[in-house]
DNA sequence: AAGTGGTCTAGACCACGTC
DNA sequence: ACGTGGTCTAGACCACTTG
């Protein structure tokens, strides 16, 4: 009646591994291990929830709730009538995480330091409504700051505020904090755009980069939204040959986990 | 007793949107809409299952799936005796989807071609061995190959297949069949990593994409391994002028769903 | 038509952390 | 110590889908 009665399903539970989790736990990791390591491959169907019972002795709703989680974590697909199926990764795309440049730096073991070289307030022109989309004449913050690595220009960073959205930002010191975590802790985002590409460092861009023109550079645009209305639009500016973003990941984290 | 008898906690119900979806499916999508919407910012603290239960008239299991959920989510956390509470947003990092690049064209609406420009099997070389870490001496398949938008080069494909792991490529055609599909079709992969930078095209490089020497070029590296062992690797140039990757996102897509 | 997953209940015991 | 979440049970009815 317990689970402790059945041994079948237990596979490996006496090694240190499989010890003190929960149940649910455990038959997820096992399921887990086997789609990953392609034991079950794309397309295997998955045992039945009557089956998986009887394998671990446990109540139906106990299963239920790992399979439910497996599809949640886009593992498997289950389909009436059928049975559950192992499903196929997410075709070739993939997942990037992006951190923050300063943790960024710090990461590498170099000393960090910020400058902020221009910061003015400013009726949104039209050059500025094409990265914000904020109504004509609405106030914006544009920031211009340099991040450095030991000492040598790391990424150049411009960036819009739409001070109608966020009023307390006229009054941040972004001299002392970097703009993109005083944003962070005073107004959480809602939705997020990122744009990637490559571009040619134009003169004054290189310059403040201290690099040659034309110089190959990574550009990430980062514009956040809170409900709808735009907060910021940022451009980061790295050059290419001492910035690369790396990304390490499985079909689990990639396919919705 | 049932839920319908419960009207407080079913905000709404009566429009088109609540109806008809499973009332854990009901119970999500109002927390989620509070949480997303920032009317519960972050550090809130959610009712207790035992408030959600008189709300929505319910057994606790099924306010218990909807919060496990929202956790699994990235929403939300949870500590005995004290509560639920909304999660604050992950710091600046954030999540990019990379399309497949036949799916890329096809999807801004143009023609699609692709060629084989050449296709080799050799014992690695030092160079190779930098780029997949395979055995000396391991044979691999080098594969040089060009996609082409409305007949314009749109990105250059350099790619490496380990023969140990995947031996059923040495016969596969990769002049019919992309060999990004044929591998994902074949081997599906369990880890990745991904590297974008931007770097200037060197003379053979902007030959293949008919643009001019040193143009930025978007370059993204994909390494892929199954169970430790080294499947692919494989580099893309787009230049830069051309190609954006774009994402768009919520926090829930970043936190870890 | 049969069997699958989808959903829900009304209990229960336990572990843990805050009070 | 108390109340929270964590987990689990042994049922139940329903909807869908496939054979």
């Amino acid at each position: 009646m317990t689970r402790d009665d059945e041994g079948v399903g237990d596979p490996g539970a006496s090694t240190a591994s499989g010890a003190d989790r929960s149940l649910h736990q455990r038959i997820r990791a096992d399921l887990e291990e086997r789609i990953l390591s392609g034991a079950w491959s794309p397309g295997h169907r998955i045992p039945f929830e009557h089956e998986l019972m009887a394998q671990y002795g446990c109540a139906r709703m106990t299963v239920n709730k790992v399979l439910s989680g497996l599809v949640e974590a886009g593992l498997i697909e289950r389909r009436r009538r059928a049975g559950s199926f192992v499903r196929r990764p997410v075709g070739q795309s993939a997942v990037l995480r992006i951190p923050d440049v300063k943790a960024e730096v710090l990461s590498r073991g170099e000393a960090y330091r910020y400058e902020l070289i221009t910061c003015a307030r400013r009726k949104a022109t039209r050059e500025d409504r094409a990265r914000i989309a904020v109504p004509a004449g609405a106030p914006v913050l544009a920031l211009l700051c340099r991040h450095v690595a030991d000492g040598r220009p790391y990424a150049l960073e411009d960036r819009l505020i739409a001070l109608d959205a966020v009023p307390e930002a006229a009054t941040a010191d972004f001299s002392a904090e970097l703009p993109g975590t005083w944003l962070l802790a005073h107004v959480p985002w809602h939705e997020a755009e990122h744009e990637i590409t490559a571009a040619p460092a134009d003169a004054r861009t290189a310059a403040r980069l201290d690099v040659p023109v034309g110089t190959a550079c990574l550009v990430i645009a980062r514009r956040t939204w809170r409900g709808g209305a735009p907060i910021t639009a940022v451009r980061i500016w790295y050059p290419g040959d001492r910035q690369t973003l790396v990304a390490r990941f499985t079909p689990a984290t990639a396919a919705g986990r």
